[in-house]
DNA sequence: TTGTTCTATAAACGATTGTTTCATAAACAA
DNA sequence: TTGTTTATGAAACAATCGTTTATAGAACAA
């Protein structure tokens, strides 16, 4: 037995549909996908959507032409919860800030949080990050994360300095490293003590327009 | 005269189409429309379709079902067309590489791209832009275009140095100045003859997952 | 009034398209 | 081999649905 649920012109069918989607802007017929994929018969493409949809790949409203849908859907919003600025904590989501309505919300293509949840957006105010390159305006995309492999870039609170920094972290023998991502500069090191994790950077966005 | 393309009728139409596209996943038929604002013929959605088209709110392809779709998408797909590193010219997007097939294709919210026309995508090699804030593996969204307003960031070809820089661009007498985004970096002055304007940068992304 | 334009209604036509039926071939296990 | 499942093919059926036509009311200007 193959992988379930696909075989070779499964495949070229399930690569097809998005693809006429992305092209047409609506869902291909029975007979466009006979054509596309250069099958012969629509009895043909209809066994194998069946088969597809069983499977969860697709997903269709019987009887309703043109509704074949992708169960995977590839855009994402993410709340634009606040800014951050250096000299302020960074507003971290509880179960309140999910409920108010954020800021704005962000439309995003999903391969840029990739699977990951607790997914927020925040507004960079100030010049502060410039040595994560990230200037004023930016937006970063933020996941609240509580673990950090080494060289992620974290978003951290300096408890004495009083103020967040966007580094790499890395851990070294009773301190940790914090490197800018700009690598003209140097790191700092702090004691674990004094740090306290935010969450790590997902993304970063930039729009240059007004 | 109302405002030309919408009564009230009109307006109640153009409302129906997104809920149900949201709610269903694909477009409406005439039908469907009928019974959602609660007319009593198809003839009169189908006129009030037509109108609404030649208005410019809708598309619909002539004689395929369900193939209603707003105008205004939220979702555009920008062709990633290829690398820039600094020491090379930035590919400028020709009628060729528009019919090729682009190495791959970002769909990004429509807000990031404004309604802007010859967008583009290129990823960005290595450090040399970094007193832009861009990073090795950033991605820059290119408008490729002619005349620039001061202080907008601009991709030029510095025919010189035979390299490409991102730099804001203001024109004072008799010379060009470039001002790096990082604002701690001091600008370089250039005669107009040594540069070469490839186009300006819309927007900048950075993933930080592999 | 008259004429024009926009809107609404009903009904029917015909193209599109999901679905089914029947038959054949291929793959595969026992 | 044999039997059983899975994939393919041609064709026809039936439902959906875009389109058209013919008619009429309402709003408005001249």
């Amino acid at each position: 037995m193959r992988k379930p649920g696909v075989s070779k012109t499964r495949e070229s069918i399930l690569k097809f549909i998005p693809d006429f989607i992305d092209q047409r802007g609506y869902s291909p017929t029975v007979r466009d996908i006979v054509k596309g994929c250069q099958l012969s018969s629509t009895a043909v493409v209809q066994h194998h959507l069946n088969v597809l949809e069983k499977a969860g790949f697709i997903h269709r409203d019987p009887e309703v032409f043109r509704s074949i849908q992708l169960v995977e859907k590839d855009i994402v919003a993410v709340p634009l919860l606040g800014t951050v600025a250096a000299g302020q904590p960074i507003p971290v989501p509880d179960s309140n800030s999910w409920t108010s309505t954020p800021e704005e919300s962000l439309k995003l293509p999903r391969d840029l949080v990739g699977g990951r949840d607790n997914i927020y957006a925040l507004r960079v105010k100030g010049m502060s990050m410039i040595d994560a390159l990230i200037a004023d305006g930016d937006i970063v995309v933020m996941e609240s994360a509580q673990n950090m492999e080494d060289g992620e870039m974290a978003a951290v609170w300096l408890k004495e300095e009083q103020e967040v920094t966007l580094k790499k972290l890395y851990r070294e023998p009773g301190r940790l490293r914090l490197q800018p991502a700009n690598e003209q500069m140097k790191p700092i090191y702090v004691k674990p003590e004094n740090v306290e994790l935010q969450g790590k950077v997902v993304a970063v966005l930039r729009k240059l327009n007004r």
